[in-house]
Formats: structure tokens, sequence, C-alpha cells
DNA sequence: AACCTTCGTTACTATTAGTAACTAATTATA
DNA sequence: TATAATTAGTTACTAATAGTAACGAAGGTT
């Protein structure tokens, strides 16, 4: 494993979104920002690998985290401008996916 | 772990595409069919992996695998038109590396 | 006091990735 | 004829990452 000539930039971009999960935090936060309960709602996730990848993505700024201290604490979480550049990114897989992807329906009975 | 109503073709593609190495193979393929041992050239893949990877992209129908029975045997990878629809997809994700994502320079000294 | 919520963390197991050595078929080289 | 080389992998093993479940801290409510 000694090579090459690849892009070291498109290398770093592939291994970002090459990552479980945050192609799909990215989608759900481009709604708008986001407490970490609704993420957590919205995508079959668990906390520990949520925490995980927002960290994650903050220390690459693609996401900040603000604290609200109110009755329970509210903290949100939302894109950068870093962040939203991904759309288009997130809209071209979300296009091939309705394109090239059938569900496979469970069939009960063909009587 | 029990939601929600995010749509399962989304999740399919971004569960393919949020792969490790699947993207730079596609990537790699759009410069047009290859063997097995330029690929693995071309990216810090092990060889262990890269013919796992090629399974996979089989079963979903991504990849095409030929044999040529030549002087030693020739086996190419190509994509599908299914595999060639995701350039777009490779495409911004390259657009966006290009944008936001800079390199860290190795300083000697600052004297 | 006992319990609820939000936003996590800790501890543990299971799955996946990475490394290195090996195989089989054929061909070239000493 | 043995030795090595090439291609396309596989096998065996270790390291890293993901998944599950239970717990914790800081408040507020009943």
């Amino acid at each position: 494993m000694e090579q090459s000539d690849l892009c070291p930039r498109l290398q770093k971009g592939m291994d970002l979104i090459g990552k479980r999960w945050i192609g799909l935090i990215i989608y759900q936060l481009l709604a708008g920002p986001q407490r970490f309960c609704a993420v957590q709602a919205a995508l079959p996730i668990s906390g520990r690998l949520l925490s995980e990848r927002f960290k994650d993505l903050e220390n690459e700024g693609i996401v900040t985290r603000v604290v609200y201290p109110e009755i329970p604490v509210r903290i949100e979480y939302s894109l950068t401008e870093k962040g939203r550049a991904l759309e288009p990114v997130v809209r071209e897989i979300q296009r091939w996916s309705q394109d090239w992807i059938q569900i496979e329906q469970a069939v009960v009975s063909s009587e």
C-alpha cells in the first residue's frame, strides 16, 4: 500500500463522506438547525455514534454546536458554510438513489 | 433505534457511497475499464478489501467483471450504466473537496 | 423524595478494516 | 530443470470501528 498520485484533497473528501452516517446527518441538517434528539429520532443511529460524528463534523468545520441555557438545556447543531456547500453532493446522491435503487416489496402471497 | 420516515432509497444510497473506498473505486473506473492491479496501484487499498468491494459492487449492479483468457489472464472491471450514473456524485464531491479542503504543508523551519 | 428530560458517556460485544503471508496458473529467466 | 515473476485473488490474524445497553449529570416537575 504505497502509492500514488491520487489527489490528497479528493482522498480526504472521499474519506469524509465515505464514512457511515455522515451523509445522512448532513442531509438532516440541510433542513435547518436541529437538536441532538431530533437528529437521533430521524435516523437509525445510536447516541454514542451521533455524539462521535457531531464531534468529528465540528472538528472539520462542517457543523457548529450552540448551547441555549433554557428550561432543559437546548443544544442546536447547524451547518457552517462549508457544510452547506455539501448540499449539491447530497442532492446528487438523492437523485441517483431515486433513479437507480428499487425497494423490494414484501409479497404476502400470489394466490 | 426504531424510526422513521426516512426515504429507504436514500438510506440505501447513502449506505452505499458511505462505505470506505467505494467512492474512490468508482472515481478510478470513471477513467475507463481497468484491471484489478491497476486499481490497486492507484489507491491505498489492500487486495483483500478491493476484492471484497468489487464483489459488493458487482452484486449491486454497479460494476461488471470480464475475464479475458490471455497470456496471464486479464480481468477487467468496468462501470455499468448504473455505475456511470454516479459520475455527478463523484464530480460534486471532487468540486467540494477542491473548494473546501486544504492540505497542511509540512514546515521545516521558519528561520 | 422520586421521577422526567436532554445530552451525552462508559463498558462491553460484534463487525469491519488492515497487514502479511500464501495459492494457482502460466511464463520467463538462470 | 529449478527459480523467479506476474495476476488475481484467499486465508489467517490483529487492530479499529460500530452497535447495544446501561448509566450519569443538570436541571424541572409531581
